[in-house]
DNA sequence: CGAAATTATGTTGATTTTGTGAAAATCACT
DNA sequence: AGTGATTTTCACAAAATCAACATAATTTCG
């Protein structure tokens, strides 16, 4: 599958980093505006942008009119990045074509559930929307995890946390690693209370359990598989 | 593949010092800057310029001010050193893109890991992420060792020290040049602490152990096979 | 061979990191 | 505002790691 091309558009240049390279790290291509003007004339000039990643909140054009210009000659898919709350604004982004919204401060991981989820439904991507591993199984839309085919409850924070391990299993995490994409992008807080999450996850997870390892000194891993570990 | 360049920016001439010969012993161009506005300049002069390491600590101005500056005008990953503890700080810095954290003191062969996985990250570097070498084989994302395809567990240290063993196979190490890498740069302690490390490691290695050979009076080192030494 | 130097090994206590349960804070919904 | 669920923090217990040391074994070299 071709690498799929992401507008980006925001004020802040820390904010269009973040997006970027959270995308970039999910295999999307980046083009980046920094107000409206440039966004419109990048898409315009370019014929093959996916989606497009608007803030709402910006000098001179706001989002909606970029918004309002791109509908009025294409059916690109666009993301809505808000403030917290504004649910008037929802209603008249609907209007306006919008086919999403994400408040800020939002996790990283979630901007690109998203993302993927939109370009699935417009039939432009075929990542997976069922993830499993050694027995876990996640449906990420259902937001349902089944452990040896049997469902189990898990909490918003705890879906999200396995999901990544799965998304990364074999790989060491850390937790600043976790923090950084699980937790919102301004979450400051102890990276302890991953450990607690870590606790719930593996206990609700049955003998599934310890197949998330912990690195001592380190951060956590989830095994994919069982087996392997003859000796100790 | 060239050399990539590194800019260096710490008050410390020993710390500058430290961080450029390590770089340097690993194939890396380095310039440095004892400040910030230094650093600003040699930045800007500079173009091809591929990772930035700054101190958080420094008088006039901070890292977090030089992070701003460089972050207004480029997106150059930058890895800050901070005093341990301050975990405040990681927020303020992700905020400024900031992508990477080493807390002091750190080992010089943890830096130059997280150097070359940032620059992996950013497609700048293709060195390997698997090693292997006489029936060894280390995943380093993985944090993971296999000897003959069996998985076995290794404490923190212990993989620091196999893993810097491989990447230097059949050299003779001295426990003075081990203990400069792979501790932290403020350990004073023992250097027979290494002994005990190798014996654990041989143990845990089973049969491979033997792999690791004592050089008499000198240090040690990781034999590339075992076979093909009919001399001695 | 034997003494001196060096390395191997087992043990121990201090330190660091993680696990865990419960309390506190926050959030979502009514 | 009130309730229950979720998330975070905290404190202490448990576990793992690490450095240091003492003693045994090995190598070197006179």
């Amino acid at each position: 599958m071709e690498r799929l091309k992401i507008l980006v558009v925001d004020d802040e240049s820390r904010m269009r980093k973040l997006v970027r390279d959270f995308l970039v790290k999910n295999n999307f291509d980046v083009v980046e505006a920094g107000d409206g003007e440039a966004a419109l004339d990048l898409f315009f000039a370019d014929k093959d942008i996916a989606l497009v990643v608007l803030d709402v909140m910006m000098p001179k054009m706001d989002g909606w009119q970029v918004c309002r210009e791109i509908r009025a000659y294409s059916r690109v898919p666009i993301i809505m990045l808000t403030a917290r709350t504004d649910e008037q604004d929802e209603l008249q982004g609907f209007q306006l074509g919008v086919d999403e919204y994400i408040a800020k401060p939002f996790s990283p991981k979630i901007l690109v559930a998203r993302i993927e989820a939109i370009l699935r439904r417009t039939n432009q991507y075929n990542g997976e929307e069922i993830l499993s591993c050694g027995g876990i199984k996640i449906d990420r839309t259902a937001h349902q995890v089944w452990i040896d085919g049997e469902a189990i409850d898990l909490s918003y924070k705890e879906f999200e946390l396995l999901t990544y391990f799965v998304e990364n299993k074999g790989i060491a995490l850390s937790r600043e690693k976790i923090l950084n994409s699980v937790w919102d992008y301004d979450y400051f807080g102890d990276a302890r209370t991953i450990d607690t999450h870590v606790k719930k996850l593996r206990s609700k997870m049955g003998e599934k359990g310890n197949l998330i390892k912990t690195i001592w000194g380190m951060g956590y891993k989830l095994e994919e598989s069982e087996d392997g570990k003859p000796e100790r």
